[in-house]
This record gives structure tokens, sequence and C-alpha cells, in this order.
DNA sequence: AGGAATTTGTGCGTATGTATC
DNA sequence: AGATACATACGCACAAATTCC
């Protein structure tokens, strides 16, 4: 069950095999897990490998571990549980709208040169259309690693890309910076996505990091600035 | 140097002494620092005492580490200090910028139909241009309540105006809501503000609270979207 | 182009410290 | 006081990525 040479590291299918767990209900918030050691063994590991993993889903908030007393599991979403779509930042002008998105074109590509300094030799080139209750609004370029899956189709993603990456390849989007201007809609543009002129579109390149302050994954995002903008809310 | 049992934990007290070190200059951003067999050596602990330290630092965005090449130290993360221009997001393309603002106008006017619900009967309008490091990158119209203070005049707005509402208006933004968009530079521009063309002009509405929840003032910024963007941190 | 050397990542096992029960 | 459980620390072996010759 348990292969270090398949894909993930051991310390991360373990993470998520206790997060599918908790999620499946096998413990609920409160419970205490069996001791490192009991864990490790019925699990085949070392305790070194089992304690990283819980490390990890401490900091992501799911466990509680205290010493001389247990690890324990914490109540789903105390201010963790974020939405999937809390980096989605395009509202309609009218307001509201429910973001869907439809892949354009997915493939593994050699990481372009700018990229490279972040990303190892090969990428993942997603193109998807995006849509707010249905309106086509915004064409999507995303680059991601291809180092930890090196064989995904297009079938393997889902439409919530955020979660995509958290349950397949380990990790979650943390942290993400958006530099917003202006710019020319992409060659690779479909009929469905028309902005009344080029003067309308507008431009977002966004850069999001894991909890480790990785770089996760790179996106240019052309809007249509007539139809929707991008909204920011700070405190 | 490093003991155990007196205070902190092995690992802490490293990550301590570095980030001392950084913050001293004796490793500069950019700096590799020294491989982790050799760093643990002259420090006299164990390999994985000094990678747990190591990330820490990782965590908190002080240290990159790249398997294969090498741990280096990144410049100083600008997260950290709020100042009078927490609220300002234009960043020049080439980076960085220090942001300076000159009056263009300064009236009392009947508030404008689309704000009558938020602000009372006369309003401020203020017009400025935004200069980031003297280069004229913005112009900048923002309408604020003149109910409590009637009688302002050009010359008693200081450059930083939300300081300005702090320390005479009595108070102060504490959050915002931006809509960034595409539009066309307004009548009143100067000559200085010239983007090269009308479809490199990008605009943000801004909406600003105080921390009561009331509307604090309405702002509308046209930048020059070919040397500067909006610039959005999320966490 | 390719292979060796370097450097971090992963994983194992063990011993000891310290907090909790 | 004793048992239990997590925290810290050490050391080693090998994998994977990068760098350099």
């Amino acid at each position: 069950m348990l292969s270090a040479s398949v894909s993930l590291p051991v310390y991360l299918q373990i993470s998520e095999l206790l997060t599918r767990e908790i999620a499946a209900g096998l413990y609920a918030a409160g419970d205490r897990l069996p001791p490192e050691a009991e864990l490790a063994k019925t699990l085949g590991v070392a305790v070194g490998t089992l304690r990283k993993a819980l490390s990890e889903l401490e900091l992501r908030g799911m466990l509680a571990r205290r010493q001389g007393s247990g690890t324990y599991v914490l109540p789903a979403g105390m201010g963790q549980s974020k939405s999937v779509y809390e980096f989605f930042k395009l509202e309609l002008i009218r307001g509201g709208g429910l973001p869907t998105a439809r892949v354009i074109d997915f493939q593994k590509i050699a990481t372009p040169a700018a990229f490279q300094t972040d990303l190892s030799k090969h990428c993942y080139r997603l193109r998807r259309l995006r849509l707010l209750s249905d309106t086509p609004i915004a064409l999507e370029e995303i680059y991601f690693d291809a180092q930890s899956h090196p064989h995904l189709k297009a079938a393997d993603l889902g439409e919530a890309l955020y979660w995509f990456y958290q349950e397949r390849l380990g990790f979650w989007i943390a942290s993400a910076e958006d530099r917003v201007g202006v710019g020319v809609v992409p060659d690779w543009s479909v009929q469905d996505f028309a902005p009344a002129v080029a003067s309308v579109c507008a431009r977002v390149e966004r850069v999001s990091r894991t909890s480790k302050n990785k770089i996760a994954e790179y996106s240019i995002t052309w809007f249509d600035a007539k139809r929707c903008r991008y909204v920011n809310r700070l405190k």
C-alpha cells in the first residue's frame, strides 16, 4: 500500500490516508489517535516518518498534538475550512455569479525559461475558459510542476483545481500574489470568449505558494473587463 | 553555547542564531548557506537537528532550500511592518518605488448621486497625480464627507492621506474593497500623466470603511498599466 | 553528452528528555 | 511513583536534483 518509488513520499501518503480516514468518520473530532509507536507499526513505517505526516496535519489544523497526552482530531474547519473558491477574485459587474471552468487544453511541456528557477524541468500547462453563471468571462493559463505526478491526464483534474492539488499532489495553496494590469488576449482564445474590443481586456499574473512557501503554480488570467472585475477585500 | 537543558531546544537556538546572523548582514539575500553537513559540524549538532532549524526558517519565508543545490537566503519579506502605505497597491513593473502624491485639484462639491446614500449632502473631491520614485503612474480621485470638517483647504492635506484622516478627521481606514478593471483616462488628466495608448489604462474603484464599518471614502484610480501594476498579496 | 561530485530530501532506528495521566 | 506518550537529538543509508568538469 505504501510504496516509496511509485509516486508521493510515504509521509505524504500517510497524511492523505489519515485525512481520508478522518473525513470518512473513522476518527471523529475529539478522538485520540493511537500512539505514534503503535500507529507506525500498523502502517509499517518508522516513527520518524509517521511523525512527519502528523506534523503536516497539525500544521494544517486537522490535528492537535499534546506531549504526554496524545494526538487528537480537531473539529473540521476551525477557521481552516477554506473554500476552494477563496482565491477566485473575479465577479460579474452586476454582482455575484457561480464560478465554473471548461478545459481547453492540458499538456505536459518543458518548463518555460521564466519559471525555471522555481519549477523543475517539466511542468503541466492547463488552459481553461472560466465562466460565471454560464457567462464566459476569462481565459486562464496555469503552470504547475510535473515532478510529483509525471503522468496526469486532463480527466484526472477536477474543476476545483486547488482541491485537486491537496488531494492528489499533497500540497495546498496557502498564499498568492496577484499582479493586475492590462493585456492582449492570447492567440489560443476560443470563440466563446470575445471581449468587445481588445482594450477592455485585463490581465492577472498570479504566483501561488504552499504552506512551506514553495511556489505551487504560476497562472495568467485574461478577463473581459466589460463583464467582470477583479475584486479585492482588504482588511 | 548550544545547551539543551538550560532554555530553548537546540534547534530553536539555531534558528534564532541564524536569524540574527542574517539580520546582521553576515548572510545577504541571495547568499547560499554552507551545506548542511558542514554547518552542522561547525555548530556541533547532528544534521537532523540542523535540518529542523532550517525548516523553521523556510516556513517563515526567510530561507529557500533546493534539493541538489543548496539553502538560500531570501530577501526580507515586506509583509511585516504596517505603514501608511499599507493600502497602496501600485508597484512599478520593474519593482518597488517610493509613493508620493501631487495635488491637482481640491474642492468642496455637492455629493454626486452615486454616493448620496453613504455621504452627506456635501463632500470633498480630491484629485491627485500619483508618482512612484518620481515617475507619474496614476491619477486618483477621492471623495470623502465634508460634514465633520466643513472648511478644509488643499494646504491642510498632507501627502499621506490616511494619516490625515486619523489625525485631523478622527477616523482611520480599517478595511477597503477594490474593484479592478479597465477604463478611459478622465478629462481632467494632466500632461505628466500620459499612457501611451488608452488601451493600457487600468482602473480601480475603492470603497474604504472605518473601524465602525462606516464608509470613509470612495476613490477611483486610473493607472498606466505599461509602467505599473496593481499588486495583491493574499494569505 | 555524460558522468562524478555535491547537496538536499526521505526514511529507518535508537536513546533520552519531559509532560501528562 | 510509575506508566504512557510526545519532543528532541543523534547517526546512518540511500534517493533525487543540481552542479560542475
